[in-house]
DNA sequence: ACCCAGGGTCATA
DNA sequence: TATGACCATGGG
């Protein structure tokens, strides 16, 4: 059933920090090319890869399926991991384009398109959510680490659901608002890495739902707290 | 010289 | 199912 008290997270949220703007692409296809850039790097960085993309001619998905992995490779390196980035690219890009693009797959099963975009090589499940949230306009929830950290910590999460990201996926799926669609849990998502990043930075008084080593922030832990109460 | 960032794969137990 | 090694660049 669902959970008044996400309903409220997200209107405190929203209140305190206005909205956020994701996902920031200028089309849904360069949603998808930045979701598998930014994996495990700073969106800086994926930024970076994106731009060298564009200036290339290769922001679109039936470019990429016909392009040299090699080449794009190249492309890609600032985003790291650039040899793996750069065939997930291709396989994603030639995946999508033989199942007549993005425009098809939204109007598919969102759970059918799931599982076959997690059997795509270099796909996980988040980028798998991503994607059907921000560039397939389906339902979706990103179950990310901030989400996760950001929850656990204000009590919408137990510790063991927080703890990895299809235990998460599968503890608020039910418990999401009736008439919960692709905008608001793409804002809701945002909203939430949002407060993780502002709560959660190195050098700061340790916090026991951050990472190892990581320190939070006091005035961020209020809002977060905050928001909790709201 | 670390630690971290808008993950995912693969081998192993 | 759940860990651990590995992938790689850029910023603090």
């Amino acid at each position: 059933m669902a959970d008044p008290a996400l309903g409220g997270l997200y209107a405190d949220m929203e209140g305190r920090l206005g909205p956020q703007g994701w996902w920031p692409a200028e089309t849904a296809e360069e949603m998808v090319i930045g979701a598998v850039l930014t994996q495990a790097v700073a969106w800086r960085n994926a930024e970076r890869a994106i731009a060298a993309l564009r200036g290339a001619g290769l922001l679109d998905l039936a470019a990429l399926a016909a392009a040299d992995v090699d080449a794009v490779a190249v492309l890609v390196r600032p985003a790291g991991y650039f040899r793996a980035k750069a065939r997930a690219l291709r396989a994603l890009a030639v995946w999508i384009s033989g199942q007549g693009g993005l425009g098809a797959l939204a109007a598919r099963p969102a759970a059918a398109v799931r599982r076959a975009l997690l059997q795509v090589r270099g796909v996980g499940p988040e980028t798998a959510d991503a994607i059907l949230c921000y560039a397939l306009g389906q339902p979706a929830f990103v179950a990310d680490a901030y989400a996760r950290r950001v929850l656990r910590r204000v009590g919408l999460l137990e510790a063991a659901d927080a703890g990895s990201y299809e235990r998460a996926r599968a503890a608020l799926a039910p418990r999401l608002p009736d008439g919960a669609d692709a905008p608001w849990l793409g804002e809701l998502h945002a909203l939430l890495v949002a407060v993780g990043k502002e709560w959660c930075r190195p050098r700061e008084p340790r916090c026991g739902a951050c990472p190892a080593r990581t320190r939070c922030r006091e005035a961020a832990r209020r809002t977060a707290d905050g928001a909790a109460a709201g």
